[in-house]
DNA sequence: TGGCGGTACTG
DNA sequence: CAGTAC
DNA sequence: GCCA
């Protein structure tokens, strides 16, 4: 709901249309239908002017009163945006919030998760974590193998824009059917804006359909799915006159990780389910507990992002005595290994006992049980909170966090949040302090966000 | 026009 | 250092 | 390829 009094004729219509636009629901005050999630008003609005606008306080009751300015980083964003400084009051609460169990292995924080009544409202609302489909299937599809395209040819700028736009598409809960609609939103130029409008039109987009033709595009395509082999190695392959994986069998020469790629090459290519992924993290996490009772372990990527298949499984163990941790990565991964759980090592720093990331395969002990990609990462129990949101990703979020973290003069990493870095261009002139990171929760808080449960952190 | 996440490991 | 990956 |  927007609250007229103070907003100009003008740019009270401009907002109206835009949240129309971006899929929301204008919801007037005299309406009786329909959930009211949010309202907005002039900065100047008084309690009393508000009050005097809305007849029926029970229907604004717990309701959050905002800045225009909120509504107008939101539909920039394409997203709701945490409250914070924009929220000018609420009226009393009615309803009582809910509190909800969750029965993962989550830190404390994340035992409890706050459920408010007063949730989805217009879609831009959606975290990436409701479920809502794809409605612009074709649209991010035909765009994602242009990104796919660029990113195998070392145009990975280019392909960043595509994949931030491919996000920020995924979110609306509208099809997009002009030009405009697309321009709109952040990340989308010109050119982005183009191809969309193809894209409805003709329901593809020639430049990919033909690229995709192409025998470079697509042996470019082959030889970077092999793990351990980037867009650089590809087209010098491609170069050598190789096309084909026999080719790079026979004639290319193999790092130990490409031909473990090679080796597991369509069991890696796979998808598991999400169940699969839980009894591979079980394996490590019994392990771990037989070596030094009391570690913990955390699966985390889109295991913990709740999704329904894994494309590996990402673990973090960690001792809460703050020192456990130390010198347990060398006996583990000796046991997984003597248990013949781990089949292939892609990254292990054997000499060095300071390591902290495992990169490697396995397989469980069963029928037909395929090749898995597994990420191990041994951390002190004082980074669990930076370290949890790194491994739970998504990367497109960890690269959010980071980016807003530099806007502020911090610097966000796995081990930690930083504040008063100062940088000189690239460099870092001070490298600022630490700040007390003992949840994820208070990293958002630091950084001015509202919490986001794994399951809202696909974008 | 420069910047686009920040870091760990391999060869 | 460049390349690759998380 | 987009944005500040």
């Amino acid at each position: 709901m927007i609250v007229p009094s103070g907003i100009g004729k003008k740019r009270l219509s401009l907002l109206q249309d835009k949240v129309v636009l971006h899929g929301g629901r204008l919801v007037s005050s005299f309406e009786e239908e329909g959930r009211l999630t949010h309202v907005i008003v002039d900065d100047m609005l008084s309690i009393d002017g508000f009050k005097k606008y809305v007849e029926d306080e029970a229907r604004v009751a717990g309701v959050p009163v905002l800045k225009t300015q909120w509504l107008s980083r939101c539909l920039a964003e394409n997203a709701i945006i945490p409250l914070g400084e924009h929220q000018m009051f609420a009226m009393p609460k009615i309803c009582p919030t809910v509190l909800v169990g969750t029965s993962l292995g989550h830190p404390h924080e994340e035992q409890t998760k706050e459920i408010s009544i007063n949730k989805d409202g217009f879609a831009c609302a959606h975290a990436s974590g409701m479920k809502t489909d794809n409605v612009n299937q074709l649209i991010t599809e035909e765009l994602g193998k242009l990104a796919k395209i660029y990113k195998n040819s070392n145009d990975h700028w280019r392909a960043l824009t595509y994949e931030r736009a491919i996000n920020q598409i995924k979110k609306l809960p509208k099809p997009i059917s002009s030009y405009e609609e697309a321009k709109v939103l952040h990340g989308i130029g010109p050119s982005l804006a183009d191809k969309i409008w193809e894209i409805v039109e003709q329901g593809k987009l020639r430049k990919a359909e033909k690229l995709s033709e192409g025998e470079k595009v697509r042996t470019l395509e082959l030889f970077t799915s092999i793990w351990g082999v980037g867009a650089t190695t590809a087209e010098l392959w491609y170069g050598m006159g190789l096309r084909n994986l026999n080719d790079v069998k026979t004639k290319a020469h193999l790092t130990h990780q490409q031909q473990i790629g090679l080796k597991c090459f369509d069991d890696l290519l796979e998808r598991m389910s999400r169940a699969e992924a839980g009894e591979i993290a079980a394996v490590i996490r019994k392990a771990v507990e037989e070596l030094c009772p009391g570690t913990q372990t955390f699966a985390c990527g889109s295991y913990r992002r709740g999704k329904s298949t894994c494309g590996d499984v990402d673990v973090l163990v960690t001792h809460p005595d703050g020192v456990s941790h130390e010198g347990l990565f060398q006996p583990l991964l000796k046991k997984l290994k003597l248990s013949g759980f781990l089949t292939d090592d892609l990254m292990i720093q054997e000499q060095s006992t300071a390591q902290q990331k495992y990169l490697g395969v396995c397989k469980l002990h069963k029928e037909n049980a395929k090749y898995r990609r597994l990420d191990i990462i041994v951390m002190p129990y004082g980074e669990l909170a930076p370290a949890l949101m790194y491994f739970t990703g998504s990367a497109h979020f960890n690269r959010s966090m980071r980016l807003l973290a530099n806007k502020m003069g911090m610097s966000l990493s796995e081990h930690g949040l930083r504040a008063g870095v100062v940088r000189q261009g690239r460099e870092k002139v001070n490298d600022g302090h630490l700040l007390e990171t003992p949840t994820e929760a208070s990293i958002f808080q630091h950084l001015g966000l509202e919490y986001r449960p794994p399951e809202d952190r696909d974008h």
